[in-house]
DNA sequence: TTGTATGCGTTATCAT
DNA sequence: ATGATAACGCATACAA
């Protein structure tokens, strides 16, 4: 029985009856009669008959789909995400697309543009933040959305859902200023996202707490390609740059750093302190104990289907969603 | 210029013509005026106009799109081979739904049927195997599918791409033993996944070749669910069960098989030599130079795109794919 | 060069 | 209780 899909006027010539007859009796409407009813879900069945939700959809303009835009479904921080939000999404009776961007301002257009062309009711989205100009586009365009892990500050009108981002960075910091560390090297993620930004805040202010001083020379950015650390953490050393203590950006590039130290001998956290963001730890685990900073990536994913849920549902409601989702320190064994 | 999406037919009534001469003109038809073709298209631009591809795709009858249908997008392996088929996918116009089953039946079944109602073009799954019903139902319905990183030994008529996971799994053991550990604990995976009973089968292999016993006690199934390892190691160790070498169906075991090993004062390699499976580390940088078998998660996602495209564009043609991706070693520091 | 009619599969409305 | 018809947005064939 392959081939072609079965649609309502194939069963409706099967069972001698008219398509909307069929429609009605799937859709357990009350004006069908009982018999009828079941002997027409019983056809269905042994035809194979699904439903084609695109075809409803036209006619009801939902199609019960959420574009979800990310970085990189690889990297596990977004990976969590993603998996989370599809859950989430699913509960509701939604389904998800993913569309990777490499964080590449063209590849953002683009998966913007795919999303709304297949008509998803919303979008979620970690923007790129190499420009406004997609987001505004989003915005013009009337499809409900939400950022993810970062915002605009000044696009007020753009509803987010990230997590403190500053006040982790500020944790982490001090964490290790309070352990003793008085010069603390900040592997921090590109400066044109927010989160970078806050985080570095958060590492500003810490220092400024305890009097320390804020040294340029400490604060690196490093890109997101892997390896990219590893080039960098070597130079450091090569060049015998003072540090005891290292605060990244994120797991990944913590890890990294970890390894690069161990392939100088240098031994976490007798010799360094290392701890990093995201808290990958709790859900993978991993031999080495990284201290972190826990954002609730869970709560987060969430979050944001609620807020577009919210925004399918009343189109019309004015509400503002900037929402920040608390951080903590999670201390293991790469810290002292 | 917010709310309603903007139609073609909106900027018929603008441009005071027909919704016709806006689609034609919009797809750079011949029998446009330039002039007006320029015109509908600075329109176009201006309206923020993005084309339905829903509407097109039900009389096209093909949507551009593909589901993928995975256990967990937040485990690595898949979300690296999610990234990959994407990323191929992309390329050839098409966008992919992500639906994860948790390796559970029902979900999966739901999965099959959410696909199928939103009409993809095709759908790359990698099988819980609780049961071939789902495939079965996949088949008749004639959506192009293919399985991915497992397969059905019983149903030769489903088209998969897999990695050699017998040899995969028989180099591993064979390292092992050829670095002389006789008692070598094996970690796999549920059995009831054909990937598990492959590598098994390779790890049997070796110890055949080289005049070892296959021991029952050495061969333990741990659930993919976290912490499941940690469980089963504490178990082994405490009921002080011999072996010296250890090969895990996959890093993720692998790493919270080591970290539980570090917890008990013993070290990798040695104590104790230890190898994974997937090769993640190629990926996502730990600093744990694990040893593991590369399975070219790239190579099988690009092939899976490939193979669903071909049945897409060739609905009639017969061809079987069965493909098997070879499996090498890579040594780090984990083994010796 | 442009407009009109039709159909994709479904559902809502209005008949019968 | 069931059937006929229109409509969703677009693309195609055909008419003007």
């Amino acid at each position: 029985m392959e081939g072609r899909k079965v649609t309502l006027k194939d069963l409706a010539v099967k069972a001698g009856l008219s398509v909307n007859t069929i429609s009605r009796a799937l859709k357990d409407k009350e004006d069908i009669a009982a018999s009828t009813r079941q002997m027409i879900k019983d056809l269905a069945k042994e035809m194979g008959y699904v439903g084609n939700a695109v075809a409803g959809s036209l006619r009801s303009g939902l199609t019960r789909t959420i574009a979800v835009i990310v970085s990189d479904v690889a990297n596990p921080h977004f990976g969590i995400m993603v998996k989370e939000i599809e859950k989430s999404a699913r509960k509701h009776h939604y389904t998800i697309f993913v569309i990777n961007t490499e964080d590449d301002y063209e590849m953002e257009e683009r998966a913007i543009y795919t999303a709304i062309g297949k008509n998803v009711d919303a979008i979620i989205i970690c923007p790129s933040q190499r420009g406004a100009d997609n987001i505004r586009f989003l915005q013009k365009n009337g499809v409900p959305f939400v950022l993810i892990g970062r915002r605009f500050k000044d696009e007020p009108e753009f509803d987010y859902v990230i997590c403190d981002d500053a006040k982790g960075g500020y944790l982490a910091t001090k964490h290790l200023i309070d352990s003793g560390h008085k010069r603390v090297l900040f592997l921090n993620g590109p400066i044109r996202i927010s989160s970078a930004q806050e985080r570095l805040e958060g590492y500003k202010r810490a220092h400024e707490e305890s009097g320390l001083p804020v040294l340029e020379e400490l604060i690196v950015e490093v890109g997101a390609s892997a390896g990219d650390t590893r080039q960098v953490m070597k130079q450091l050393i090569e060049q015998q740059t003072a540090f005891t203590g290292i605060f990244a950006f994120n797991d990944v590039i913590a890890w990294e750093a970890a390894y690069v130290l161990s392939k100088y001998s240098f031994k976490v956290p007798e010799d360094y302190s290392v701890i990093g963001f995201d808290n990958i730890q709790s859900r993978i685990f991993i031999p080495f104990q990284l201290s972190s900073v826990s954002n609730s990536k869970g709560k987060m994913s969430k979050r944001a289907v609620d807020i577009v849920l919210h925004k399918i549902n009343h189109p019309d409601s004015k509400q503002k969603f900037n929402e920040i989702i608390d951080t903590k320190l999670v201390l293991r064994e790469s810290t002292k």
